[in-house]
DNA sequence: GCAACTGCTTACATTTAGGTAACTGCTTAC
DNA sequence: GTAAGCAGTTACCTAAATGTAAGCAGTTGC
């Protein structure tokens, strides 16, 4: 098989590395993209965020929110109502990663597909 | 911000989700893009990807290596000349990755402007 | 007045990934 | 003959991620 980019040169190679870690910093790890899903698909109430998504904990949900809330990926909102309601919603900056998303879907839909054809 | 999937139901929410996992179970980890890239670029012998991966060790490296080949996105080659000489080569298959690594390298330029505008 | 829901936090344990360094058997170059 | 390269393996260790379980302060419903 020929290499992908066969005009590459060491530092090019280097270069795209980089950069593709420095998304990967942010969005890899098991849950991520997963709550990130969650969200863009309507889920807003941390119970409901949590039930939607399988085997995760209220500890590793809270975290990984904290995360993403950090890197600007979902805005929490309390609205101090009794009893307090807390809203997470999806931010515009999120919306860059629908090709992402929409990539990891197809592929992973491809993949299902081959290993069940075995 | 309005959702993203505002048709979903939770069904689908999930079936979303799994099938993403699906991906990420092959593809997450710190390493394994990286190497994808490095074999994309050109780099077939063992010794030669691993100095082109900042910091990666032998163990790490031929442990993924092992992993990508049992998912066959990279072959491995054995020419019993002397001294054995082995050579990694990217399949057809890893081929199918192209655009899920396209996206995540323009996520991650996109993101690292970014956080410097800041 | 008791169970159940909310949005979490805490303590503790285990699992997994990853790092470090040494070493192997073989070969070539000086 | 000795250093250095090749393609790894092995043993040991640390750190990070994740799991388990319980609890809390407040509210709602029966």
């Amino acid at each position: 098989m020929a290499e992908k980019f066969p005009e590459s040169t060491k530092n090019e190679c280097l270069a795209r590395m980089l950069t593709v870690r420095d998304a990967l910093d942010v969005i890899s790890g098991k849950w991520k993209i997963l709550i990130i899903i969650s969200i863009m698909s309507g889920n807003k109430r941390f119970r409901e965020i949590e039930r939607s998504i399988p085997k995760i904990s209220s500890k590793v949900l809270a975290k990984e929110l904290k995360d993403l809330e950090e890197h600007q990926l979902i805005k929490r909102r309390v609205y101090d109502e009794s009893p307090v309601l807390v809203e997470y919603t999806a931010t515009d900056y999120v919306f860059t990663l629908e090709k992402v998303i929409e990539e990891l879907h197809n592929w992973g839909a491809n993949h299902r597909k081959k290993i069940l054809e075995k």
